[in-house]
DNA sequence: GAATCGCCCCATATTAATTCGGGTTGCGGC
DNA sequence: GCCGCAACCCGAATTAATATGGGGCGATTC
């Protein structure tokens, strides 16, 4: 048998990392060698010890996991899998775009976080059951939005008027609603109401 | 040393479970009789075997974990602690009016859950630091919509018109838009874009 | 029982937002 | 080059939403 591979656990519930480490305690191929639970600490701790494995939440009080995995990822020889307690689809593809190796939910049974880390180390991409069923349900076209959009987007999202957000981008109040009723159309909403609540289904702020 | 307190655990996270389970395997004083992942079948379990404590998640897949507490408090000598990842504080102040003893966040160090046990079974409330910090923050005069306002609110939340709302309550338009003054006023924003989110915030939906 | 308060409603006048028709630019394919 | 296409912009006309001022109704208080 080879020696262990070392375990990051990244994950802001005390209680979930101490059930990762009760998990992988009598484990002979595991050992957890840190727990963090702000994402800005990842990095720093990844250059400074090896380590093998980091089990990522992507729901994390400072950062998004995403972006904690883009910062990682490529810097050394190391896999990344996903530990996430809502499914979120959009973030999950990206996670796995940006080469996250296995994603599992916190809902699943105990063995599927596992076998996750069997799978991801051994190459493959393991997506558990729960997730991938979420994630089939929503086979989604993306929704590419431009630019102009996407800055009306986001200040519609702020709660501004039309006219407001004409003025900051100097442009005629008109023109902005014709932005709105290509977000409209876009995001497949038949009322202005629901554009921000679809934006947030589809992570797009 | 009198006899074991009967531990339920409601959490939809199996490795919360598993870390909870954990937690108290080694205490002379608690005894972990179950764990359940879905809001819906809490009260069945507690009426068929006793239970002295439940850890409860108000975060759950099926139902609001406060709608839980209102229909398993009183029915018999039960304590209720509340364990939440993200902190609603509204959801929090319903849940210590509806009976909950103490509240603690899944980010607070292990040794506050038992301080809460403990604590919660002795008759006192504990909250934990990081919850009463946030609760602190936010020390709100509580919101009271009109059943006028609250129906109101609800169409907004559907994403419909002031014309539509009209038209469904049999009313004029600018009665529409009078309640959505005070629905502003009352909700302390300053666009009508952000009634909805606010209302959210503040669980009123 | 009069004053007060909150809630509900509306018409009118005003302001905001949308639709419509029309124009520009830039870019990839025939 | 020229066509089509998508994004971007606007003015004018239309429609939607708001503020304003006012009336009625029921409950509470003095």
């Amino acid at each position: 048998m080879m020696t262990k591979h070392n375990i990051l656990i990244v994950d802001d519930h005390r209680i979930t990392q101490s059930g990762l480490r009760y998990l992988f305690a009598s484990s002979d191929r595991y050992a957890v060698v840190g727990t963090l639970d702000r994402g800005a600490t990842v990095n720093a701790f990844v250059q400074s010890q090896p380590v093998d494995l980091v089990i990522l939440d992507l729901n994390l009080p400072d950062v998004r996991g995403v972006n904690v995995l883009a910062e990682i990822v490529g810097s050394r020889d190391m896999t990344v899998i996903v530990l996430t307690g809502e499914t979120h689809v959009a973030e999950i593809h990206s996670a796995l775009k940006l080469g996250a190796r296995a994603v599992v939910s916190k809902g699943d049974p105990l063995d599927h976080i596992v076998a996750a880390c069997d799978a991801a180390l051994a190459g493959e991409i393991y997506i558990s059951p729960h997730i991938s069923e979420a994630l089939g349900k929503f086979d989604q076209p993306p929704v590419a939005l431009s630019s102009r959009q996407m800055a009306i987007l986001h200040y519609l999202a702020q709660g501004e008027t039309n006219k407001e957000i004409a003025y900051r981008l100097s442009i005629a109040p008109p023109t902005v609603s014709f932005h709105i009723a290509e977000l409209r159309r876009k995001l497949d909403v038949s009322h202005n109401r629901k554009i921000v609540e679809r934006a947030n289904e589809l992570k797009l702020l």
